[in-house]
DNA sequence: TGGTTGACGGTGG
DNA sequence: TCCACCGCCAACC
């Protein structure tokens, strides 16, 4: 049932728990953070069946600052994303290459390179 | 073991 | 800008 039982799978959760609010990152995004690039669509599956508290699933959204999908709730997650201050459009996150989360490397030689 | 499904991503029309 | 097609991956039947 649930795929966090996965190494994949519990990867993606975490990243996903990494996530803070008022940010949003692409399921490419977390795929990639799981060390798989080309796992987006897996990553949506995993939200998809995805029901542990702690996990922002709504925080995930599509490629291109797309809403993507809330298990038919797409308007909940709209205003969850909305509360946490990002500007949500009808289809779109409006700014979303500014609302996008960045992971924060772990080893930095200078703060800002 | 094999085929299908799906909260995806990128490209082309 | 929107829609259709193809490619990728893990979970499910």
């Amino acid at each position: 049932m649930m795929p966090g039982n996965s190494e994949f799978g519990r990867r993606v959760l975490a990243a996903v728990r990494r996530i803070p609010a008022g940010r949003v990152a692409t399921y490419g995004d977390i795929a990639a953070l799981a060390g798989k690039p080309r796992a987006a669509r897996a990553v949506g599956n995993i939200m998809r069946t995805c029901g542990e508290p702690g996990v922002p699933c709504h925080r995930v959204i599509g490629a291109g600052g797309s809403l993507g999908g809330y298990g038919g709730n797409l308007q909940v997650k709209r205003e969850l994303l909305r509360a946490e201050g990002v500007e949500v459009g009808m289809r779109r996150v409006r700014g979303f290459e500014q609302v996008r989360w960045r992971p924060t490397p772990h080893n930095r030689r200078s703060s800002v390179r």
